[in-house]
DNA sequence: GATGAATGAGCGTTCATTCAT
DNA sequence: AATGAATGAACGCTCATTCAT
């Protein structure tokens, strides 16, 4: 799969930048340098000068394809999330049984990302990324703006399509959205807490307990 | 409760603060005024220049209470859980039966708050603030030099303590805390998703289906 | 005049320009963009971006015309002097009363503009440009040197023509230079003060007061 | 007077000020080092970093007592005018014949200035820089809204004071505040062109012709 | 000849913080 | 203890300009 997907172009809504980052070398190095620079200082102390120095380039070039800093993040996380349904749809391709097919959706969503493609986006940094920063991406004032203009269309398909798939295993679900959106979020935090907070959490090294606590959750809640 | 509440106060961890803002006049008025201001303007836009002409004093009389605004922050969220302990603990008094003391507590963990009480914190507000905002707090570089200092003890002393509930229901559950914090973390989730990306939810006006969908959750999961 | 005008072409000092600009498509759209622009937003927020942006080209491409902003604005003051001395010459022919032709001279100097030809510049709004921003091409460091190349030629042969027919009127006058650039800076200031700072002037709605006020003055001036 | 005028304070519109500059040594140092910047590299180059630079202090410093550098020159315009009224005032007391007294008016508002205060005001280099540079305050966008503050106030005061001379001169003229301006406008240009662009003017070396020409017109204009 | 892409330099502004009173 | 004044440092952004095609 991860073969075809350097194949493929993430599509990544054009209202997250002014200029299509990957249609140049200077665009690709913004991305892979943004999300390099993110997981080392994070984003409270992202600047487009710390950016533009560590990808050798400068602050008015970054101008040229994103308005702010936040649109980065918002690329990141559009770009992330297209990613997560592509290995979402081909994860759960072929299998007959709703519910087998939605576990394994669950799986997808709440497993960690240890494999990293050859483009210039590094799958695996960009997920510890998205654990700490994401949720910055809407916890802001502007984000009824932003909505309005889709950019966060990729997350919401995500959550539509297992929760679709929810729906398949019992049509009589009232909280299919919310669940999915739990679990997703909930997984994130999880992953979060292991390494920062360990008392908020039950994860024992070795396991993936968190995959395991997500799906028996999942499945129990939907009975 | 909340007459009761209104004499108790709510005790802080001392290293959120350089002096105790509720020593004095003007340490009530930075609380009350950040929380203000916070719901005004959100953390991004919130400043110390800005919170002094909005309650008439200057930069330098706050510095002597608090080191930056991300302490202020820790400061509200200490605050926060530590009145969300104690609606916790008089809110399951007295009930005998676990499940039942289990299902109040999640009740008092996901309902919203809507009542304030006479002192110079608008609980309301500070509500909603906890919803947008709290997360900044430990999505931060500096989680882990905080942490240690202890600043995350009265959210961990409430994951605790309903943990525990569980325990009694289910001595034999193993994911306890996770189930908690994901409540917790899901429900504050939810209640922004529902006012600003209402795809990502069920919320239907009128009941509060946050709570319903979170007690069900609660009850099944852990079975 | 003005049919016979829009065949003649005014002669701009090259000194204003790199290549001239009424040689080409993309020139001409220059000169009419900028007009435009500086109508609209006034000189100091003009930049060559805006400018670009207005006429749909690129800022590298209107370099190859103009070397920076207060080119194009000595390059417009050129042209409207030309303009004007090109109006006087006509506007004065065959009047054989020197004091009749003096008058008339006044009259051109001072009245407004409220016709347009058909080429790419409207002269109208170049009035109006000329009355705010035209002193701001000699209000600078840059003064002498621009001036040695000759770019306020036009203005001084307009100066030195009125100039002549006052002394025709009365040899021994000895401020024929300082009253006629007073006369023209004088109308221009008026003509902006009635606009926006009514109460250094006594221009009565209605009438052309501005160019009654100077022509008294004129005559008056040189008995 | 002038030794008077040292004890006197310039009342100055505090519209264009955030601090009053006269309240502190570093506000006199911002008002003397403006001066003296603005006369060396003229208005387009002066800006709140250099001016920090040469008064050994920092931008940041600067923006507690002016908004902009506009806000500069326009104290410095309001601050001119209102010592221009006062040596009007003086100049013209005591003097009873209204010809006389209007002829005073105008030689005070026509020469040159060429002594200097003991105060922390550079008054000739101040003269100077309303010669070069006063028309940029009021030729801009935001005339309207500055006017409406009244920060041309003092400007208007002075032609207000001479033009009732004239009234008093000639009760039937209907220009005086056009002829006031046109005056006092006038007098600084030719100063600039007698600089800068000779032959716009006809200024002899050693008489002052400026004040000669405008007096000769003064009377002539309202006869 | 005209344009698209990229950049160096600097501007205007605000922030966090310190000092003196 | 609280405040007013001052400042160093950095941020966000735009401008003018150059280069390659």
């Amino acid at each position: 799969m991860d073969r075809l997907l350097s194949t493929v172009k993430i599509q990544v809504n054009p209202n997250t930048y002014l200029k299509d980052p990957d249609s140049s070398e200077l665009g690709r190095k913004i991305i892979s340098g943004s999300i390099e620079l993110l997981h080392e200082i994070g984003f409270e102390h992202f600047t487009f000068k710390k950016l533009a120095k560590a990808i050798s380039s400068t602050e008015a070039s970054i101008y040229r394809y994103f308005e702010n800093k936040y649109k980065i993040l918002l690329f990141l996380n559009s770009w992330y999330w297209g990613w997560m349904e592509y290995r979402l749809v081909f994860g759960t391709a072929n299998i007959a049984d709703p519910l087998e097919r939605y576990m394994k959706a669950v799986k997808i969503l709440t497993e960690g990302v240890n494999h990293t493609s050859s483009s210039h986006i590094n799958e695996e940094k960009l997920y510890d990324v998205i654990i700490s920063e994401a949720s910055k991406a809407y916890l802001t004032r502007e984000v009824d703006t932003e909505n309005s203009k889709g950019v966060f269309l990729k997350y919401k398909r995500v959550v539509e399509r297992v929760s679709e798939m929810i729906l398949v295993v019992n049509p009589k679900f009232k909280y299919s959205h919310m669940l999915v959106s739990t679990i997703i979020e909930g997984a994130y935090n999880q992953r979060y807490f292991s390494l920062h907070l360990p008392r908020l959490t039950d994860v024992v090294e070795g396991e993936d307990s968190i995959v395991e606590f997500f799906q028996q959750m999942a499945v129990k809640a939907i009975k």
